[in-house]
DNA sequence: TTGAAAGCGGTACCAC
DNA sequence: GTGGTACCGCTTTCAA
């Protein structure tokens, strides 16, 4: 339609410093008026990049992954890619199978969360050669790069803070989620050390919510009543512990403090609100996105990237 | 590898009922064997079927949108289909260029958030001919099918209900989005034709979050202090009001009826907990992918889906 | 600066 | 039931 050839065109869309300033004009003024729309399908099968990105997360509903996946997309929106998602729900059991159907798109570059991954997956990633950013954890031998923390830590940071405190009758409201269960024995850990044992624990199934704390705080206290300080696996949860703790009427944190982690949104506001661990989720979106573009313009990035926590005192220890 | 022809594994993958029970064998051991990874890309290209949906929702944050976007994509998975994600931000003003991109990627149907979009974006749908699903409204005239409900019917049903249990000095604290002004708006009609005017109005950015809750009530309570009930645009509002009505000692709902929006999972279970209107997020997910799948499999569906909506009453009304 | 030809990796169509 | 051939719509490569 342009009287020009197709390459043209195609220079006009993606490389424009390539085309005449005449030609450029006249192209785009027939794009416009045609409505032609780029096929990047083909584009992709030609060039061998999809601009995609696969982000695998096991939830995005009420969720700390959303707002990751949030800065994810928002950051390599603007460099032309979009976000594939992929849920592998809890436990991450569709992880193997999502990740087989996800590589047939041919993602540019993959978003993982998590560590631990089957080798069929590790070898299929492998097999990719694209970049992989694992993501909410730590580990010296990522597949590619990695941007997260340490949930042992967390958990040894916890117990010393809430023992520091002079509690001494700790709780767990846990959810049976792999690297909560990696918190909890840095948790116990710690708390050996300081002589702290007999650690009382609720397992609950994830993802937490705020019914399943109360239902946690209630199985603790009916189980041992000298509870003076319970942590728990997400915020989530520990809304439902304060709640099941104001219904008992019980004082937070005169009789019982409580520690969340996560620092979901609405935590920060409430009133009495929760002491949690704050982690920057978008951060962990940004950093992985930074991090995909960088290894696209070949330009250097770290490979294991710590974004770190940090223990936020409120009201409630 | 196989020693057949390429279409014949084409066949094996997609049409297994095609091939004979031998020849299936065969190609599937080498497809295991070798790592073959079909590429979506060129099938999509040559079968004009990307078995990509675009999904375009303003944010999946801390948002109901969360919940709806998850729900369509496992059913979605459910049928090899995967979804692209769009976030278009508050207020949706990225909304027309994102169509754009997304479009190129040429998904077989695109699931939107609202009823309102440019003449270029209806325009550039319609001439992509696929399934189109808008969401989280009502209008007799939709680009193509739609799952939502009547902004306007919430207003004046929540209105009513309110003027139903005695309150007459009604206050809104309202994040400035597209469809709480459509509730708004329900609402104040139906309140003035009870005879109930002067209705005090906090407006906040969107989307809404604890913090600005509290803000709310604070300027509402600053500058009318005979407020006896208040409706909020959302749940996260709602929360914050319930935080700053608790910090100023105010009873609710005794001092202060409290209404949200959206019944957020964490608002069911907060004791005092609030009322709110529920709307059935998950539905809007699931039944928005059912329009997709029987217009892919030429299955009538219904034009317009209404899920109504539903007022549920806890403490503090 | 522009274009011709080839091909990316599959699937549609029709013959065998 | 299987395969040959053409082609999906774009980008690569190399030549002009």
């Amino acid at each position: 339609m342009a009287g020009v050839a197709p390459i043209t065109v195609s220079r006009a869309i993606n490389r424009p410093e390539l085309v005449t300033k005449d030609t450029l004009e006249h192209v785009r003024e027939v794009i416009a008026r045609s409505g032609y729309v780029p096929n990047l399908l083909a584009g992709g099968l030609a060039s061998k990049r999809s601009r995609l990105v696969a982000a695998i997360v096991p939830t995005i509903g009420n969720s700390i992954f959303a707002e990751a996946v949030e800065c994810l997309t928002d950051r390599l929106g603007e460099a032309g890619y979009k976000v594939l998602l992929g849920l592998s729900g809890y436990p991450a059991s569709r992880e193997d199978e999502l990740l087989a159907t996800v590589l047939s798109r041919r993602p540019d570059a993959v978003f993982l969360t998590g560590i631990t991954h089957s080798p069929e997956s590790r070898q299929r990633l492998l097999a990719a050669k694209i970049p992989v950013v694992e993501t909410w954890d730590l580990t010296p031998t990522p597949i590619d790069m990695l941007v997260g923390f340490s949930h042992e830590k967390v958990g040894r940071a916890v117990a010393n803070y809430l023992i520091d405190k002079g509690y001494r009758h700790l709780g767990l409201v846990w959810a049976s989620d792999e690297r909560a269960a990696i918190r909890r024995r840095g948790f116990e850990d710690a708390a050996a050390e300081r002589g702290v044992t007999d650690i009382k624990v609720a397992i609950l199934p994830a993802p937490g919510n705020l019914k399943l704390g109360r239902e946690g705080l209630a199985k603790l206290l009916d189980e041992a009543g000298d509870l003076d300080a319970v942590f728990c696996s997400s915020d989530a949860l520990a809304q439902g512990v304060l709640t099941e703790a104001q219904a008992r009427g019980l004082a937070v944190p005169g009789d019982l403090a409580i520690m969340g982690f996560g620092d979901l949104e609405f935590a920060p506001y409430t009133y009495p609100s929760l002491s949690t661990v704050r982690i920057d989720r978008r951060a962990i979106g940004l950093l992985s996105a930074e991090a995909m573009l960088a290894r696209f313009g070949d330009r250097p990035f770290e490979k294991i990237v710590d974004i770190g926590f940090e223990i936020v005192e409120r009201a409630s220890t």
